[in-house]
DNA sequence: CAAAACTACGTAGTTAACTACATATATCCA
DNA sequence: TGGATATATGTAGTTAACTACGTAGTTTTG
């Protein structure tokens, strides 16, 4: 991985990709070794009812930032193993109110521990001169203010390329 | 995105993922607005290529960081739209050796000044306090040294979890 | 020097996200 | 108050990576 390496910004984007695939693909492998059965993709969902109580799905797409076509299949992932269960909203027969089932919560009761472990050595691995996390937060922030898109045509035009 | 971006670290491959391709999205449509004929996962193949001349399928894999079949199909796409191509080794039958081909070649400098801006642009939107990049060179050495699985299995003995 | 092991490439199938489209219900306003 | 618009969910198909496996050529070694 040499060539993608050197290049630095350029590559971004790849970078990111990769480093993320690392750290899943890991996850996997820590929670298998803790004899949880559970996989790193299903973090946002559970995490989010497991911290906001009761969510359409729609609003479960917005808190974790995917969209809603994904976010319904990982809740069917979800709702097959168990961890959450859904009913209709009675003042809104268009929404399905998704909860996590007494079996979904043991569960984040039982990974509690390993959470609190797991963010502990991804603190320890991406706090460095530069702070991983804090990084991102910074780029997104520039990002929200003006896209790259944006800034790239603005450029664009400036230098008349 | 609240409870995603709250959780902090424990969402880092989530965060990191849905940055990656949000810059790869706008990376698209700024090529377009180029005028330019090119797809930001093409990228590493291309840049590769043009630094390194000629290389073998799996030698492009390991300088990308992809996997080989990933990376057969990439080398098809632009093949098919004609950036490069390739020969068998006649030294070693087993290899095809690929090469940028000319157009591949003209199109590389037509986006000289393309890649430049976007340079230019990455490294505003990531250089802050924390440096992005500079973020993902240090977490990777970390992980280098000591894999986030290891870093993880040596704490549960540790703490007895 | 032939069998075993290894390397390079390729194909098939999987996965986890996406976009585009369809349908049902709710809300708004002329 | 009913027709237009908006919202919520769901389905189908696409994409871009992956793993697993197979084949052909090369190298090593008993």
């Amino acid at each position: 991985m040499n060539v993608i390496n050197d290049v630095g910004i350029l590559a971004l984007s790849t970078r990111l990709q990769r480093l993320s695939e690392q750290l899943r693909k890991d996850g996997a492998l820590i929670y298998e070794a803790f004899g949880i059965d559970f996989e790193p993709k299903w973090f946002p969902v559970i995490f989010t009812l497991h911290q906001k109580g009761t969510l359409s799905v729609v609003e479960i797409a917005n808190e974790i930032g995917y969209t809603h076509p994904s976010t319904i299949s990982l809740l069917k992932e979800v709702e097959k193993i168990g961890l959450i269960k859904s009913k209709k909203d009675k003042s809104d027969e268009r929404k399905r109110l998704i909860l996590l089932s007494p079996r979904g919560q043991e569960l984040v009761n039982k990974m509690q521990p390993v959470w609190q472990l797991i963010a502990q050595v991804l603190g320890e691995i991406s706090d460095n001169t530069n702070n991983l996390l804090k990084a991102i937060d910074e780029a997104e922030d520039k990002i929200a203010q003006q896209s790259f898109l944006q800034r790239a045509l603005q450029q664009k035009n400036t230098t008349a390329l």
